[in-house]
DNA sequence: AACTTAAAGGTCAATAATAGTCAAAGGGGA
DNA sequence: TCCCCTTTGACTATTATTGACCTTTAAGTT
């Protein structure tokens, strides 16, 4: 049973997602074609028909010198956010001892960013958490001065 | 992951700025070309492309012996005006107008939202909006309730 | 002070390096 | 055979890189 070039292109994709830290790779369309011996455009119809974001994926590009095409999984993964909303609370926590927010604004900002993670994968989830810390530490900082 | 001299410089100086007490450095144009490696009009085209009063910065610069280029992080409230931030914006006068915030509160949600989105794609930028959206208006309907 | 020179930074257009679009042609299975 | 998915390629769009030439400013000279 002999797979298209298509099926041979996602499967690859998908193997280096998995391998990948944060559900998102960056490859160079020209190359990919390169390796599969096909045209560059059969890259993007790959892309458009396996990777959509019906199918979970989002892609990005970027043309030009040193382009590339980024491909993401959004996959949410329930069991990691029972993690992260204690992180958020905890932040929240803080910011209402620093008295930067009454109570109602607190219950307001928990809510907002809870719905915020719920549909990003457990990786993505990390990495907005610590810009989220950052972003709080400079406003801490600002403030305070 | 990032590749090109023009990804390298962006990121240098932004790891400058924010290692800076004023938002705001100063650098020497040729002497940050020579740094890369690069010819000093790709400097000019890293500040025109990635540090625009729309990407939120402001852009100095003086001629002659002793010039220099001078990159200034602007406030949020000065106008950044890319789409989503304009968004974020409207979401927040939304709940100031409905008294769920009062001032303060308002701008700390609103730098932290920034911070937040800064170093997500564009396609997670809009994907997280749609998410802050949706518990934006579960939270207005449960207020209003 | 007026002039000159050197030392910055700015502009702009040409070129190179990528990726996207779209429609036509190909091919394999019901 | 016919339909639908795949494959191809010519043309387009976007972004990065480079270099020749221009403008501004500070400092030195007369």
């Amino acid at each position: 049973m002999r797979r298209s070039i298509t099926d041979r292109i996602e499967q690859y994709i998908k193997v280096l997602i998995n391998r990948s830290d944060l559900q998102q790779i960056e490859i160079q369309r020209a190359e990919l074609a390169e390796t599969f011996s096909c045209v560059p455009s059969q890259v993007t119809y790959v892309l458009s028909t396996r990777f959509s974001y019906k199918d979970g994926y989002i892609t990005e590009s970027r043309r030009g010198g040193k382009g590339f095409v980024r491909i993401t999984r959004v996959k949410s993964d329930a069991g990691s956010c029972s993690r992260v909303q204690a992180d958020i609370k905890d932040l929240i926590a803080h910011l209402k001892e620093d008295q930067h927010l009454g109570e109602s604004e607190a219950r307001l900002l928990q809510d907002l960013l809870f719905t915020l993670f719920m549909d990003l994968s457990k990786e993505q989830r990390h990495l907005v958490l610590s810009k989220l810390v950052e972003a709080m530490a400079r406003y801490s900082g600002l403030q305070t001065d």
